[in-house]
DNA sequence: TAGGAATATCGAGAAAACCCGATATATATT
DNA sequence: AATATATATCGGGTTTTCTCGATATTCCTA
């Protein structure tokens, strides 16, 4: 896990915002059903794009490169990918900040 | 506190090298004496200068990054400035991480 | 007050990030 | 197999960051 990497994916207002929403998406994607009919898979990138208001090219990037340090997991179900947070890494990174910075 | 520009502040190694020295001075800068007579104050730009190896205006601009984001304090007395971690800030940041993110 | 030392600021070229539109790929449907 | 949908990747113009050397500012001392 490289520290320099993590903090440069949240140096950045969009992706930030992605990973609040994705805390609780049945609060910020209210209508959102998966369409494989599971949603504690996580939230599709279509969803995220839409709200978000960026481009799907841009979300999608975006979304990698969350995923690239380990902030989101990605699940391939169909022509659906859903990201959802990795807590655990979350975690680990507010005790890393807390210990080591 | 915008985070945006604290994780900006923290993309970046050298950066977090200053701010994991100034962690603890008299292991990172063993010889240090602050010309001050105080070491409390913090250790000097030039210091950390030498220590990095990057330049003398680059490692200024480095610190007021830091300072700009409230992650340091300076201290300026006579010719020197001395710079120490504002540790109630960075522990705040750990509660932001560990809550709010 | 002139010179020296420490730090800050300025200007700029190179590299990286931002963010888009266009296109490619993967999957599902008919 | 052809088409449609969701997502990923590519190419690139624009903006920001990086990092430096040069210069300015501040403060000390002779």
């Amino acid at each position: 896990m490289d520290q320099v990497e993590i903090f440069k994916a949240l140096a950045n207002k969009g992706r930030l915002q992605m990973l609040n929403w994705l805390k609780e998406p049945e609060t910020h994607f209210p209508d959102y059903k998966a369409s494989c009919g599971d949603n504690s898979v996580g939230v599709c990138v279509g969803h995220i794009q839409r709200k978000s208001g960026l481009t799907q090219s841009t979300v999608s990037e975006y979304l990698a490169v969350l995923q690239r340090v380990g902030l989101v997991n990605a699940t391939r179900i169909g022509q659906w990918t859903y990201y959802q947070r990795n807590e655990t890494a979350i975690k680990a990174l507010g005790q890393l900040i807390a210990t080591t910075l």
